[in-house]
RNA sequence: GCACGAGUGGCGAAACUGGCAGACGCAGCGGACUUAAAAUCCGCAGGCCCUUCAGCGGGCCGUACGGGUUCGAUUCCCGUCUCGUGCACCA
């Protein structure tokens, strides 16, 4: 009989332990400069989550496991390895469950973050502890302000009032990257436009190096090209249209200088400031009304308008190549946040500039060649320029050169780039942010709060919910607000509190030197760490963060502050995890309990109605979410770690399988029989002390498998590093007798990966210290190569036999012992060979006639 | 609509630069052990077909679909379909 206690139970090894790496504080990684310059470094960083109520879901786990990995298998090659966590905590949620709850958003996050932190190490990750960072800590953004502080000073960040994107249901102002199609991507709320002063961030100032510094960086393509779309660089001219009646001047943006000769007609968008000029007073009426029913629109009902609109403002601009009039028009098409608010229209060549001439009968004319009839269809394509003037038959590139250089020489334009990117909305209409150290004087204009007494704290307020008059939650904190500098100036606070952006701009920075109370963080530390060698993370985090913390990064290197033009060298993106879910042909979900998912389909216990099964996003509402602490509970944490990384490629999207955790779990159990009597709980009786070389055939399995491990983990191909594992262990399980210096080196390569499971068995193998304080086994290339090899033998691209070789058999020696084989001269028979391919240590192929 | 990515057994997947398709695992099947079951261990396993008492042996098809290049294509090229992601009046 096999009792319970000499079976594998990671319910009681794992909590040892995990407490036995705490205590002996094996993952903490030293603050001093002489130590750490010993070594080389590895800063394997994930992207911290934000603490919410709901806990980890199993999709933090993934990419946290995968570095892990990594930080594991580094600290055992000899780096120092820098992997720490912390928390991205100011945020809407916490705030939302304060008013809720009527208790402090701090206590609300403290609670979150602890149950983050109690789950997190449950899994067993070699995070450094001590190093743990938490945003909304004052300690910590008090350097977030400092931060602010120095891009004030730079002139980046600036007041005003802007048309901005405000969400009713959220009582807040949204940056433009929250906002799209109208609605707020977090909640899907409706976002409306309104006018607000509100703080700025200049980040196009840095669009050309944002764009240009992605060349250089070990991203997925994809996420670059959506910092580049994102960025978006459009080379092209302003023009210059004088105005009828008027010494003021239209100017447009046009990325087709080229067909300027085209232009029939100029578009205003409804705000732009020149429609109360041009307007003639028989129009007055018409752009009146329009000009308010497009500010009324919201930007949903707007970006949803299927039919052009637009209303003849009376006045008349001159085509500055033709010298002819062109009506004016204003129309919502032409947005006032791009370019300068007005466009050249050259209906001919341009899809949407051809929709409006239609719509009201404006003249079409054709002025580049190679495209259908353009009174059909606009061709947008390149060609030769016609009815143009001075560009006559030149192609579409020397014409825009041509044209750009007759305007400059006329005074009538200039070379511009025009970027898509914004200035960055900075400001928030909420409590649990960070506060701006800023005052607005009485005398009016404003003042910085001096840089010795930061942090500005959050204040105490009785509500976290706006004023009745719609002023942000840190009105109410009227003791606070009234302010006197050391200078002697009496001010007001400002009230608005920075985005969750914030924070997670820099942190990567803090964890270098979190401690440190007099500076964000040490020079020569941050010369040391940087940049993060591996980030990984979701890929939602493709545009926002990602360009958000780019752009703060550069800004303090501009400020000398930090050593490199970019923070991140290698990012991953892991795919998220699905998993099915069940419902009947009405929508109504099924949980797993309820359900019986047979062969033969899936139907409810209850009813014996037949379900739908599909692979879904987890959520509540389907009944499919997975939690980390089931998973733990049942199969324990290293078959939770093995089966994140198992399932597939870690940037692919997957569906979790509840089976295939089991069948991980297995294997453990496997690797725990090769050492552990399950009988008596005494090593197994198979073992033996001999020497790795003893056996030659499972010493030569280790050494390919240290070898496999070694490469698939340093290229984050963790599912096949394990099927090796797996192979090796099946190996050993069917070998007759195992050495234990074979085990022990396996050991040290599965601890990355079930470093619970290796550390027990480590030790009842007589292992000194930690596993995962050991050194990487290394391989010996000579174990590791074949010393015969297997060719597939072709006959006219057929495999007709297999025929074993030494490995240095030259081709005439392969060819012969192919032809020597029975099934190839079958196959051969009476036919002429007219070629033979040889590829070597593969395979060999007779092309017969 | 535009851009990018992906389609391989019942399922998750593997296959380095064109070279034995399906490693490893799940589910399944057979056997051993057991009074029995679970667990474990050993084995089978892409599909269709022929041959055979059975075993053995053999043939054809097969990496979304249709073509092409090549001695040879999951891999390269052209076209089609489906799914996913991003962008979408950005002049």
């Amino acid at each position: 009989m096999s009792t319970p206690e000499n079976k594998y139970t990671p319910a009681s090894i794992e909590p040892k332990w995990q407490d036995a790496w705490d205590k002996a504080r094996v993952y903490e990684v030293s603050n001093e400069l002489a130590e750490l310059k010993k070594k080389p470094k590895f800063y394997v960083l994930d992207m911290f989550p934000y603490p919410s109520g709901a806990g980890l879901h199993i999709g933090h786990p993934e990419g946290y496991t995968a570095t892990d990995v990594v930080s594991r298998l580094k600290r055992m090659q000899g780096f120092n390895v820098l992997h720490p966590m912390g928390w991205d905590a100011f945020g809407l949620p916490a705030e939302r469950a304060a008013v809720r709850e009527g208790i402090h958003p701090a206590i609300i996050t403290k609670r979150n973050v602890d149950n983050f932190r109690r789950q997190l190490k449950r899994i067993g990750f070699a995070y450094d502890w001590s190093r743990e960072v938490d945003t909304t800590d004052p300690g910590y953004y008090r350097w977030t302000q400092w931060i602010f502080l120095q891009l004030y000073e730079r002139g980046l960040a600036y007041m005003a009032e802007v048309p901005v994107n405000w969400c009713p249901a959220q009582a807040t102002v949204l940056a433009n990257e929250e906002v799209k199609d109208g609605k707020y991507v977090e909640t899907g709320d409706p976002v409306e436009r309104r006018m607000m002063k509100q703080w700025m961030l200049k980040i196009p100032v840095y669009a050309e190096r944002l764009l240009a510094d992605l060349d250089g960086l070990d991203w997925p393509d994809h996420v670059k090209e959506m910092q580049r779309n994102w960025i978006g660089k459009s080379e092209g001219a302003e023009v210059s249209f004088a105005l009828e009646g008027s010494t003021q001047s239209l100017v447009v943006f046009t990325t087709r200088p080229d067909t300027l000769f085209g232009c029939t007609y100029c578009v205003l968008a409804p705000e732009h400031p020149l429609v109360a000029t041009l307007t003639t007073p028989a129009q007055k009426a018409a752009v009146d009304a329009y000009v308010t029913t497009a500010k009324n629109k919201s930007d949903l009902a707007r970006s949803e308008a299927k039919e052009k609109t637009g209303v003849f403002t009376g006045g008349f601009a001159v085509n500055p190549a033709t010298g002819k009039k062109v009506p004016v028009w204003v129309a919502d098409y032409v947005l006032i946040t791009y370019g300068t608010g007005a466009i050249m229209a050259v209906p001919g060549h341009d899809e949407r500039d051809h929709e409006f001439a239609k719509a009201f009968g404006l003249p079409i004319v054709e002025v580049v060649k190679g495209g259908d009839d353009v009174q059909q269809a606009a061709f947008v394509g390149e060609g030769t320029a016609v009815n143009s003037g001075l560009l006559d038959g030149l192609g579409t590139a020397a014409a825009k050169e041509k044209m750009i250089r007759w305007l400059e020489e006329q005074q009538r334009g200039v070379r511009r780039v025009q970027y898509r990117l914004r200035d960055w909305l900075f400001s928030r209409q909420r409590y649990w942010g960070e506060p701006f150290p800023i005052v607005h004087l009485d005398g009016g204009g404003i003042a910085t709060i001096p840089v010795s007494q930061l942090p500005v704290q959050l204040p105490h307020v009785d509500e976290f919910k706006p004023t009745a008059d719609g002023q942000p939650p840190l009105q109410r904190a009227t003791d606070w607000l009234m302010v006197e500098l050391p200078d002697g100036r009496k001010g007001v606070r400002e009230v608005n509190t920075m985005p969750q952006w914030a924070g997670s701009c820099w942190y990567y920075l803090r964890f270098i030197d979190p401690k440190n109370t007099q500076a964000a963080w040490g020079a020569e530390l941050e010369k040391y760490w940087m940049p993060v060698d591996l980030y990984v993370g979701g890929v939602e985090h493709a545009v926002l963060h990602l360009l958000y913390a780019r752009f703060w990064h550069k800004v303090l290197f501009d400020c000398g502050l930090v050593s490199t033009k970019e923070p991140f060298q290698k990012l991953f993106n892991q795919g998220m995890i699905l998993a099915y879910s069940f419902k009947n042909d009405a929508g109504k979900y099924f949980g797993p309990a309820e359900v019986d998912d047979r062969d033969d389909g899936a139907f409810a216990k209850a009813t014996g109605e037949k379900l739908s099964k599909q692979i879904e996003k987890m959520s509540k509402s389907r009944f499919n979410v997975v939690s980390p602490d089931d998973v733990i509970a049942a199969h324990g944490a290293d078959a939770l770690r093995l089966y994140e990384l198992f399932m597939g490629p870690l940037e692919q999207v997957k569906p979790w399988q509840t089976a295939g955790v089991a069948g991980v779990q297995r294997f453990l159990e496997r690797v725990w029989r090769l050492v552990v009597d399950e009988e008596t709980g005494a090593l197994s009786k198979r073992l033996t002390d001999e020497p790795e070389s003893a056996d030659p055939a499972l010493q030569k399995a280790l050494h390919k498998t240290i070898q496999k491990v070694q490469d698939d983990s340093a290229g984050l191909r963790f599912n096949t590093a394990i099927s090796q594992m797996m192979t090796f262990v099946n190996d050993a399980t069917s070998a007759k007798t195992v050495s234990k210096d074979v085990l022990r080196g396996f050991l040290r390569v599965l601890s990355p990966y079930a470093p619970h499971l290796a550390e027990e068995l480590w030790q009842r193998l007589g292992g000194q210290g930690f596993v995962c304080a050991q050194s990487w086994p290394s391989f010996d290339p000579k174990l590791v190569a074949e010393d015969s090899v297997t060719y597939a033998v072709q006959v006219l691209g057929k495999l007709r036999a297999e025929v074993v070789v030494p490995i240095a058999a030259t081709e005439a020696e392969v060819r012969a012992a192919a032809e020597a084989n029975d099934k190839v001269q079958a196959a051969l028979a009476g036919k002429q060979v007219k070629k033979f391919i040889f590829v070597p240590k593969r395979l060999v192929n007779f092309v017969v006639g």
